[in-house]
DNA sequence: GAGGGCTATATTGTCGACACTTCATGAGCC
DNA sequence: GGCTCATGAAGTGTCGACAATATAGCCCTC
């Protein structure tokens, strides 16, 4: 899933990893209080282990706690959704512009190398585009920007978030098609070095999907 | 300084607060290396307890640290204060567009007294604005958005670091009445319901003061 | 029967000690 | 003389135990 390798070297590592994977895909539902002391016995490590990874988890985001009472995983709310996606157009928008402007020739066009590929799966049908081919394809952009700050709150902070909703909300569905076309114009404008209409055209592909997922939260409301 | 006041409870926030107003502060010079023993003596807690305030520190982006060797404090770039810029522009023009949108009648108010309250001080030549007053303001805005995400990317997360570039190379010059200016037409902006326009002007005013902040560091070479 | 306060228990916060990794110093060898 | 490798110390990673705090349940009062 992710390119750049996070290579655990210590124990909290790896139980950060797992726990954040085992939250991520809803193993560890929504809203779920975080025992240390059961935590600790599941996953065989000390307490002290458990609350480094609980504390990083944090960061992300992903837990919450409350002194001397413990952490809870966050609930997933629709407006925590459009929320999330509006610090998405905001900040993927600037990466879009930043990496129009500092992306080198050949990662532009690895980039259309990745798109074209993408292009042959929708059209043989595998529509796992959405998941693995997105993420990927806005991963790209992110590093693209070669900002350090915003390389760190996306990668690191929201997008594991992202990954919560879309995996136990359910969102791997369709806006395959146009989404391609949008990503497809998205490329034109950075290798054109259009930092303008690149970050107009992510902001736009953004708020297309987040207005397409309020549609279907709204229609169904299955929560 | 902080309006929202951060309550400390337990010994690691305590701890925390400390250390983070050192580092922000310079009293802990920017690249030191924190030791975790050295910092338990000093602060008269546990190395447990040092251990997750620097945890902390890291989701702030303030230390980093590399696994089996030791955390440091983050070294000032020029580099690295434009990049934080951009992400401000980004987020704080998101920001200034969701506060036209959803801050109350009340609240706008307010700000528009607070803007008046830094007038008088500006016309009297207490230019103790930059700091404190632009701080507030831009603060308010912030929580005005009511975008949790926002909220804690930016108060949380970078605020503290914009801070100690501030406070570590000097940066309580100019700017004064000419920020006073592009504060009234946010404000304005925002009262008028203009969500188009604040966001625009918010970008603008973040990015004039990038550019004046450029301009010092590279006129001044003193690092 | 309802509300408030107290006790008991479970969970978190904190601590000091031990295990392991890293880096520097110096001996030995080519 | 320079390089490699062992040795040691300093510092981080991990652990189990103790202290402090919140919650639940019970008893008492009204």
């Amino acid at each position: 899933m992710s390119l750049a390798i996070e290579q655990p070297v210590t124990n909290a590592d790896r139980t950060f990893y797992q726990l954040r994977k085992d939250i991520v895909e809803g193993l560890i539902p929504a809203g779920a209080k975080l025992s240390e002391t059961e935590l600790s016995t599941k996953y065989a490590v000390s307490r002290a282990v458990i609350r480094e990874a609980i504390n990083r988890l944090m960061s992300c985001h992903l837990v919450e706690r409350r002194a001397n009472v413990g952490a809870r995983v966050v609930s997933l709310t629709p407006e925590g959704l459009v929320e999330l996606y509006q610090v998405r157009e905001s900040l993927e928008g600037m990466a879009a512009r930043l990496a129009a402007k500092n992306m080198t020739d050949k990662e532009i066009e690895d980039l259309q190398g990745l798109l074209a590929n993408h292009f042959d799966k929708v059209k043989t049908g595998e529509s796992y585009y959405q998941e693995a081919g997105d993420v990927d394809f806005h991963y790209r952009i992110i590093l693209g920007s070669k900002n350090q700050h915003l390389i760190a709150v996306l990668v690191d902070g929201l997008y594991h978030l992202v990954r919560m909703y879309r995996v136990q909300l359910g969102m791997a569905g369709p806006r395959v098609t146009t989404a391609y076309d949008e990503h497809k114009h998205i490329v034109q404008a950075i290798a054109n070095r259009d930092e303008e209409l690149a970050e107009i055209l992510m902001r736009r592909h953004i708020l297309y999907s987040k207005n397409n997922i309020e549609n279907k939260l709204t229609s169904h409301p299955n929560k």
